[in-house]
This record gives structure tokens, C-alpha cells and sequence, in this order.
DNA sequence: GCCAACGTTGGC
DNA sequence: GCCAACGTTGGC
């Protein structure tokens, strides 16, 4: 049983939309990230936890608690020859980039950014680190249950 | 929109 | 394999 952060950007998947998604599951796509990808491929296992962070937006910062659903299969948005995800050099006998599914479990209190860093708990993670701009990152247990309890039980 | 920091590409 | 140039990320 793992942790990680996995960001999003709102305006394409919010910790919402999952909530709103069929079974509150969806396809974790357009990773393309080697570092981020190897994450999914090689550590993931069913039934780690998620931090879902909302990226890119006027307040960035964890939206949920989620959960990876499934393992590893090829990102099909590497093959959309029209979409912004498209990978030339991927093939589907040869894929280059994969999904997780990942299910919503639990919204709570937002908990932004600029309140983070100002947590000690957590001055160690590796999304507060300067120029750290992993997609996805590891996070410890005691990381995790600092968030959670925070989400759980902040006004 | 700016820009620091990082990742990727490709010539050599 | 080096490294300069370029592209991307993402907070502000």
C-alpha cells in the first residue's frame, strides 16, 4: 500500500468530474512524463491511495482523496492522431504511454497550496520541493495522514 | 503573461 | 555522450 499525488488540471478532469464519472471512475490519461509513467507502471498497485491536486488554476491544491482502481494498460490517447495527446512514435503493439483508472473516494475540505507549505508536516513532500514539477510524486504515510485528517476535519 | 526550473531533442 | 537550444510545467 502506496501513496501519491497525481495533479490535474480542473479545467480538463476535476476531482468533480470523477465524482460525477460512472462508478466515480476514471481513465488517468496524457501522462508524458518517463519519471511519472515508470510511477504507474513499475509502483502502482491497486488499492494505493491518491491525493488528487488541481493544477494550473487560480487555486491549486488537493481537491480529494481517490484511489488507483485498476493496474497498468496503454494510454489510448496516445493514439488520437488528432488529439493533443498524440505520440507519433507510439504504436499499439508498441505502446509508449499508459493509464491507471483511478476512482473518487472522498471529497473534504480543500486544502490549497500556500496552506500546505505552511504545514511542517509536509515540508518534506516532494510537490513543495523547489522546481519539482512531477505530475506524479510519492508521498509517505505520514504525509497522507497529515492531509487526510486535515481534509477530514478542517472547517 | 512572466519566468524559473526542468525535461527532451538532436547535432556533433 | 555532451550540451546548447528548445519546449513544457505551473505558480504567481
Amino acid at each position: 500500500m502506496r501513496y501519491w499525488l497525481m495533479k490535474s488540471e480542473p479545467d480538463e478532469v476535476s476531482f468533480d468530474d470523477v465524482l460525477a464519472a460512472p462508478a466515480q471512475t476514471v481513465a488517468w490519461f496524457g501522462v508524458r512524463n518517463y519519471q511519472a509513467r515508470n510511477f504507474m507502471r513499475d509502483a502502482m498497485q491497486v488499492g494505493d491511495g491518491i491525493l488528487f491536486y488541481h493544477s494550473s488554476c487560480a487555486v491549486p491544491g488537493v481537491a480529494g482523496i481517490a484511489e488507483v482502481v485498476s493496474g497498468p494498460y496503454p494510454d489510448a490517447s496516445q493514439f488520437d492522431s488528432g488529439g493533443k495527446y498524440f505520440d507519433p512514435k507510439a504504436t499499439p503493439a508498441q505502446p509508449r504511454w499508459i493509464s491507471v483508472d483511478v476512482q473518487a473516494k472522498e471529497k473534504g475540505r480543500y486544502l490549497p497550496l500556500a496552506e500546505m507549505r505552511a504545514m511542517p508536516a509536509l515540508e518534506d513532500m516532494v510537490l513543495l520541493q523547489k522546481g519539482s514539477r512531477l505530475s506524479i510524486s510519492p508521498v509517505t504515510s505520514a504525509q497522507w495522514n497529515t492531509i487526510v485528517d486535515f481534509i477530514r476535519t478542517t472547517p
